[in-house]
RNA sequence: GGGCGGUUAGCUCAGCUGGUCAGAGCGCCUCGCUUACACCGAGGAAGUCACAGGUUCGAGUCCUGUACCGCCCACCA
């Protein structure tokens, strides 16, 4: 692609649908997303920087919090590679098992179909199917964020190289003696009909009942119950009572010191179960005395456990009662314990109820109640792997941010529980297990399992595959690994291993954050990440969290079209602070595109300012620092100001603070003081051509400067407004590539300077709405300029006239000078050390004497507020003795400064 | 039951290591279609920085406590 002409004709609206696909395209053409991009300024010897992209799930489409995460990465992506670094930026989609399933559920049910009546094959089948299409869909999305991913290095958490890596870690895990198979209580959902996680079970606050269930105590002599002998339990899972093997006390309850040892019957099972005595009882929590049912509850499981205990599973897959569950068998557990209240009832054992506020485990997933049930299951051993994340990040060769997660993650770390990862779920990789006859398992990374049983050498074909998968978040443990090659030595692996940042948010710290460094540092003896950037989440107008049950998700698609990916991405951005949830809505949109329109504008108003000396295809210049005036090097400081606190924010990731740099920069000096400045010089037919050129070439390097700057924010438009500006003929034709702006030379002297007359133009125009003039009225100004301004007021006469409308604009010397020469009608200004007075003689003012006087009453108020203030701190032999000098210094001349204000107000209200 | 975060203009939020830090956007009020931009320009009003103590010469900014709001962790059945 060749070189876009400078200088070519914007269009005069801006209508970003009318280019960004345009770019991305001719940004894929020149190819360089890659890290080593075509043509670019890459230095291929430097640290590549690398992302790798936190894989969306493959549900269906992005939402919001998707577009803010991929905005916040390509930004720091394009700001790397615009550093000159190597830069990869790697995009995936993960295969999301169980939410996955859970999406393709209720598609074949519409389809009158279910997991069971298509079998395992078939629903597999549709589910590639499915995530086929939602895959493009997907895809089309992040491109039209403007992600630069290298679509190259695309990988899916179902695809073959991560099959690969997930068999060989968990094949590795299980050698090193981390993975291990047993009998547990798992949280099952039934409506999932799979286990899930701790994590994945959300404890839901309900008011539910506490009932007092008295329990028949066995006469010893007779083994049949004693009448006088009885235990009330308290509880509010009543069905669970099928279950019961044993009811606990407090070792040192009185009340039933006596029953220890004891032997009650179990209600309905007639089951004669022992009390024992445990210190896990609360003696002030009901009655004091619980029932203990170890296969479905996890501190009754840790109970029997511990006394050894019968475990007597009396709920199924689908939460009814077992067979075990005698008269009740069948019934699903609610049912079940409807009709065991109504039954203890019947007999005069339901002793009491009462409300009871109670958190109820819920599946993350379907909302279904989890029920904790006794399974044979494969767990990770977490306590070493926990050890060695938290070692990498206390040494800090992984830092987290915002700091105050730190805190959090050291806690969960530290009070880690092994890791269920066996799902009962076809979607997602097959647990790499095999067993034989005989149940002996054997770990195979080869897909076609062991050759023998490694325990027995019974041969391949009479073993079995465990029929579950992984816990989807098994897969995405391995992903900053997997995806470069991992396990094998890949020239990717290689070069982009460990990545630089793990951008994601706050709300998978555990579920996937801390598995990748747990994983990554145990497999790959490296940290998988040097900083973990924790984003907020993005929350809807009201605050609320996004979710498409709300119905409150913003398709970002919406809001691209109608506002354009640049101005989507800043205001994503814009209102951002690392680690903190962030509220969206239109107006911060509408604001962001206002914006967009701004600089789009202003670029095009540095188009057709072009001096007719200057060719259309002019090659960029400097200007000539000979010909420049106090505004084009106010300018210059300015834009280099920029330059610094926008590389300051970066090296914080402080990426909201580094948009509001911008704005203020672009919209308030550059284009509100820069090109008004400037438009007089270029308009100035007594300058020469030398002048004006200087001039423009600054706008054109000011211009330049801030569009390098914004580009990782707002990719598109400041790619499209490049190509309308001269460049060198060492520059790469696209901007995604050209280099990061260097911090030019401040000049203090000429942004006091500036700075000043920009501060008497604003108070002329405030004294002129005051005074209600006519807006476009032309007044005499008189002005009385120190010495130390007399060159750059003069220099900036002509700008001064036109913005302060001023006609003629009379200079003075002195303050006396000026009240000679004007007399004292007029309104006057008073701004730092200049001094002026608008409409003298001519009578405008005349009307508007009153309210002139009431502004500078005010102004008068104010400065002697000030000035006592000042005045009574400088006093204070506390504050001289005690602050820094520097801090004095500072007071001494601010209260010089008022002192002036002060006086030059009261002499002229005193006429 | 622990822990964390928040409480700053009507609304949404910035304010880093204490000393022009009382700010921005939106909204509101008054003007203005001055050929870059009405997705605009000029000007303006508006906050005892949740509350109470404390440290300090000096505190939205540090400490303690209180009150609300939110989040995370947690085996009182």
């Amino acid at each position: 692609m060749t070189r876009t002409s400078s200088g070519a004709a914007l269009p005069k609206s801006y209508v970003p649908s009318d280019f960004e696909g345009e770019i991305y395209e001719r940004w894929l053409a020149a190819d360089v997303f890659a890290p080593d991009a075509a043509g670019a300024t890459v230095d291929r010897a430097a640290t590549p920087f690398v992302i790798i992209q936190p894989p969306p799930n493959i549900t269906g489409s992005l939402h919001l919090g998707h577009a803010q995460r991929t905005a916040v990465e390509d930004l720091m992506i394009r700001h790397a590679r615009m550093l000159g670094r190597p830069t990869l930026f790697l995009p995936g989609l993960d295969h999301a098992s169980i939410a996955a399933q859970f999406v393709l559920d209720r598609i074949v049910a519409a389809e009158g179909e279910s997991r069971e009546s298509l079998g395992r094959e078939r629903y597999l089948a549709r589910m590639r199917e499915f995530v086929e299409t939602t895959r493009e869909v997907m895809l089309a999305q992040q491109r039209r964020v403007g992600g630069s991913f290298d679509w190259g290095r695309l990988r899916f958490t179902m695809d073959e190289m991560s099959s690969h890596a997930v068999r060989v870690a968990f094949s590795r895990l299980y050698r090193d003696g981390l993975a291990y198979r047993t009998e547990a209580l798992v949280n099952w959902c039934p409506g999932c009909r799979t286990s899930v996680s701790d994590l994945e079970v959300i404890p839901t606050p309900e008011t539910g009942t506490l009932w007092s269930v008295r329990y028949h105590v066995l006469d010893p002599a007779t083994g049949e119950p004693d009448p006088d002998r009885s235990i009330t339990i308290a509880t509010t899972r009543p069905e669970t009572i099928l279950g019961d093997t044993a009811v606990a006390v407090h070792p040192d309850d009185p009340r039933y010191r006596d029953l220890v040892g004891a032997t009650v019957r179990i209600p309905f099972v007639e089951r004669d179960v022992p009390v024992i005595a445990d210190s896990i009882v609360d003696r002030e929590f009901g009655t004091g005395a619980l029932k203990i049912t170890p296969a479905h509850d996890q501190a009754d499981y840790d109970t029997g456990k511990r006394h050894g205990l019968a475990m007597i599973t009396v709920l199924d897959d689908e939460a009814r009662v077992t067979a075990d569950g005698g008269a009740y068998a069948g019934l699903d557990r609610y049912e079940a314990r409807a009709r065991i209240l109504t039954d203890l009832r019947a007999r005069g054992d339901l002793v009491a109820e009462r409300p009871h506020e109670m958190l109820i485990g819920r599946c993350q997933r379907s909302n279904d109640v989890i029920e904790p049930r006794l399974k044979t299951q494969w767990f990770i051993r977490t306590n070493p792997l926990a050890e060695a994340a938290l070692e990498a990040t206390r040494t800090g060769r992984t830092r987290i941010l915002p700091p105050r997660f730190v805190k959090v993650w050291e806690h969960w770390l530290t009070n880690i529980r092994d890791w269920n990862v066996s799902r009962q779920l076809w979607w997602g990789h097959r647990i790499p297990a095999w067993y034989c006859p005989d149940g002996h398992a054997s770990v195979s990374e080869h897909s076609g399992g062991p050759p023998a049983c490694e325990v027995c050498g019974r041969p391949a074909s009479e073993l079995t595959q465990d029929p579950d998968i992984f816990d989807t978040w098994f897969s995405s443990g391995l992903w900053p690994f997997s995806t470069l090659g991992w396990p094998e030595d890949t020239p990717d692996y290689r070069r982009f291993y460990p990545t630089s940042v793990m951008e994601t948010g706050h709300d998978i710290l555990f579920f996937w954050v801390a598995r990748m460094m747990m994983l990554g540092l145990h497999l790959t003896g490296r940290e998988p990440f040097h900083t973990v950037y924790l984003s907020g989440l993005i929350r809807d107008a009201q605050g609320q969290r996004m979710s498409k049950t709300k119905g409150n998700v913003v398709d970002p698609l919406g809001a691209i079209d109608e506002s354009g990916a640049d101005a989507l991405r800043f205001a994503l951005i814009h209102g951002a602070t690392p680690g903190v949830d962030q509220r969206f809505g239109t107006q911060k949109l509408e604001n962001a595109r206002n914006f967009a329109n701004k600089l789009w504008n202003a670029a095009r108003y540095v188009a057709g300012a072009r001096p007719a000396s200057i060719p259309v295809d002019a090659v960029r210049q400097h200007p000539n620092p000979a010909r420049l005036g106090p505004a084009e090097r106010w300018i210059a400081s300015r834009t280099a100001a920029a330059v610094r606190a926008v590389d300051g924010s970066l090296g914080e990731f402080a990426f909201g603070e580094m948009t509001r740099i911008l704005y203020d920069a672009i919209w308030s000096e550059y284009c509100d003081w820069g090109l008004e400045l400037a438009k007089v010089r270029l308009a100035d037919e007594s300058l020469g051509p030398d002048e004006r050129e200087a001039t423009w070439w600054t706008l054109v390097d000011a211009l330049d400067t801030y569009l390098r700057l914004l580009h990782p924010v707002m990719p598109f438009i400041t790619e499209a407004l490049w190509a309308t500006i001269p460049h060198r003929a060492d520059e790469p034709d696209l901007l995604i590539v050209a280099r990061w702006p260097a911090a030019g030379e401040r000049d203090s002297q000429v942004e006091l300077e500036v700075g000043a007359i920009v501060e008497l133009v604003r108070g002329i125009r405030n004294a002129r709405a005051e005074a209600k003039i006519e807006p476009g009225a032309r007044l005499p100004v008189d002005v009385a300029v120190p010495a130390r301004l007399a060159a750059t007021f003069a220099a900036l006469s002509p700008a001064i006239e036109r913005m302060a409308r001023a006609m003629p604009l009379r200079v003075h010397p002195t303050s006396a000078a000026l009240r000679k020469a004007a007399g004292s009608d007029g309104l006057a200004v008073i701004s730092g050390d200049l001094e002026a007075l608008v409409g003298t003689g001519t009578g405008a003012a005349d009307g508007a004497a009153r309210a002139d006087v009431g502004r500078l009453e005010k102004e008068l108020a104010d400065a002697e507020r000030f000035l006592a203030a000042a005045r009574a701190r400088l006093a204070d032999k506390a504050f001289t003795s005690k602050a820094p000098p520097a801090v004095v210094e500072g007071a001494r001349a601010r209260e010089a400064e008022l002192a002036e204000t002060v006086a030059r107000l009261r002499s002229r209200l005193r006429r």
